[in-house]
DNA sequence: CCGGTGAGTTGGATTTTCAAACCCTCTTGT
DNA sequence: ACAAGAGGGTTTGAAAATCCAACTCACCGG
């Protein structure tokens, strides 16, 4: 018995992108820049730990390399479906960091199909309603887990 | 002319919640876990970087401290108005991980008002359509950098 | 041949993380 | 009264990750 953190997929996904720059190798590659010497000066990251973001990606099935150059062999670092299916992590923390961040000036817009400056909007995909801390419950299905915390083992199963 | 990277929202919300740990912290906040050590507990973060969290989330203005309890001291951390907006990406974070890592059996489910299990979209709130990679488009407002770099100071502003 | 570009790799200094132990202030049990 | 425990940290030192500059290797252009 030796306090494992909560089973939970935002813990899973973190793993595998929430190292320093990793979102932001993301968000280059879905900019449209896959090169390694490019993605190195936007991000910001050392040469060495863009080497292993970026393998760790590819190892996820997150980015993918594709050859564009053979002797010297060169790749540029693409998306998969599943990087892709990132895309609104990355927009609803720039909506986030838009608005209470840079609200007088965003460096990036994004702009919809429709013609206007996106604001993004999370819905449930069955009524189309907002998707918001109001309108959320949680269930926790983790054998041992409440919402709250891991189950007392004996000897008084309540919380505090 | 020394490389800074791409000016950002995403990078500067990352700035606040993308060290180890603090998007874990906001989802036990959100889970209605408000206390140090059932955090540390259900976050597995180590006492010391959770006590470094709280306080630059308190100083970003993300959760803030509410007293329970005098004599001695003590506080609970709840998410501000502007934590509570970080809720649309744990719930993204957390349905990509749902689909491509935990799909035979998600750990925690998130019920909608509408009495449906939550699947998250992301749409425009202007027209209501979905808002993903086939439907966006992006426009750098940051001067000296275009959506893929940086001008370059002369000499041929063009790109590879 | 010389310089430059792209994509890394290597080595060493600096930061962070980690785990366990310690501290202080009450509360509870006996 | 006294010992034990809970809650919320702080301290300490070892382990890991990050940072940065320099170096390599393969090619291209002149």
């Amino acid at each position: 018995m030796k306090a494992s953190p909560r089973p939970c997929s935002i813990a899973d996904t973190l793993a595998l992108v929430g190292e320093k720059y990793a979102l932001l190798v993301l968000r280059e590659v879905s900019l449209g820049v896959y090169r390694f010497d490019r993605i190195a000066r936007n991000t910001g990251a050392p040469r060495d730990i863009l080497t292993a973001r970026l393998k760790r990606l590819v190892e996820a099935g997150i980015l993918e390399k594709v050859p564009y150059n053979e002797r010297p062999p060169r790749y540029e670092y693409r998306a998969t479906e599943a990087g892709a299916e990132l895309q609104p992590v990355l927009v609803t923390l720039m909506a986030w960091g838009d608005r209470h961040l840079n609200a007088d000036a965003r460096p990036v817009v994004l702009e919809h199909d429709c013609g206007e400056v996106l604001s993004p909007r999370l819905v449930c995909a069955h009524c189309g309603g907002e998707a918001d801390r109001g309108s959320l419950s949680h269930h926790v299905r983790s054998p041992g887990w409440t919402t709250t915390g891991p189950v007392e083992t004996a000897a008084g199963g309540g919380e505090a």
